[in-house]
DNA sequence: CTCAATCTAGAACGAGCGGTCAAGAAAGGG
DNA sequence: CCCTTTCTTGACCGCTCGTTCTAGATTGAG
């Protein structure tokens, strides 16, 4: 047999999604990966086979994580708008504190790779579909039981919501003010009302 | 007297603005600059001092244009709704179209550059403030024209136009669908009526 | 104990980066 | 015509990038 791994891959990609998260893809050295993640430059790139897959691979690692935090928020029995409300509100804190500088990594992943980087391009658009997928369904929920007031479109809501976050997640990333992004957030909200 | 320059440096500024916009800071050498600007790398250093002054002089001339418009456009006399509707719509017309590629360099600068560069950062945080104060000043005209119904919150709005157009330039970037795009936005324009 | 397999550490690779410099060309006042 | 000044050209600098390779350490089956 082989001699056995002295890392947990899990724990190393959880590392650097972290410092993908924070930096951005460019901005990130395989330099800075090794330093970070504590194991050699060779154990990368024969773990996870380049600074490109790495990424990628990391976007999965987020994008399950997010997915399952909204899904448990969106997936409450009873009301369906409580759990929006609580989804949208959550990223307004976010914004307030220091994890607004991180911003969102599918949200940087759009703006700085996806229009030179299909694979990346791709994943980008799945996570907007499923969010937008999670919100529509809770906004229709909530028209059957009442909660939303006739005549509003629950897909052009989910829509707007979708737009609202990503732009909430850039303009909290350069904008020290969280009042900003909190107004725009609860303007939003009372559209719910 | 001494040699004349050969190129202009202001057609030379606007060429430099459309690669900064298309790709981004990082992706945009000083290689690609030689090339598309078409003068000597040497002249580029005299005239502009390097890529990363370039690259605050491509923001400036870019916010330039982009408040010259804004201003003609929220400045007509008579009702001031529509010239909110008309910046709204024009943004969504551009992210049906292959423009919605280059997005807003001012939204792709917060993306990129503003978490670890605070001159960018405060180019960013200046056009933000711009933007917020003309919409703010165009409904509140509205609303003491009784364009707006009462109860409705002028600086609120206006966040939530800002922070609405920044998501859109992003999503409008990495996803295909115009529709998305449109949907949210009439959904905002939707909260003027 | 042997051996094949798989790990780790770190040197080394070519390519590309942003930035500089030396040499020659153009312009116009004296 | 000369001379100072500023331009252009293109080679060149040191550095960092992502990636690969080599050498040696560790593993467990046979």
């Amino acid at each position: 047999m082989a001699r056995t791994k002295e890392f947990d891959p899990d724990v190393a990609l959880q590392a650097a999604l972290e410092l993908f998260w924070r930096r951005g893809y460019e901005a990130t050295s395989v330099a800075d990966l090794v330093e970070h993640l504590g194991i050699g430059r060779a154990s990368i790139y024969a773990t996870f086979g380049g600074k490109h897959e790495l990424y990628l691979k990391s976007m999965d690692r987020y994008a399950e994580t997010t997915t399952n935090l909204l899904v448990s928020t969106l997936s409450a029995p009873g009301p369906a708008l409580p759990g929006v409300r609580e989804t949208v509100r959550r990223l307004a804190a976010e914004c307030g504190d220091e994890r607004r500088l991180k911003g969102c990594l599918v949200t940087n992943t759009a703006a700085e790779l996806a229009p030179h980087d299909t694979a990346a391009a791709h994943k980008v658009q799945l996570s907007w579909e499923q969010l937008e997928t999670l919100l529509h369904a809770s906004l229709t929920r909530a028209r059957a039981q009442g909660e939303l007031p006739e005549g509003r479109d629950p897909l052009a809501l989910a829509r707007l919501l979708l737009v609202l976050m990503q732009g909430a997640r850039i303009v909290g990333k350069a904008s020290d003010d969280p009042i900003r992004v909190r107004d725009a957030l609860e303007q939003a909200l009372a559209l719910l009302d």
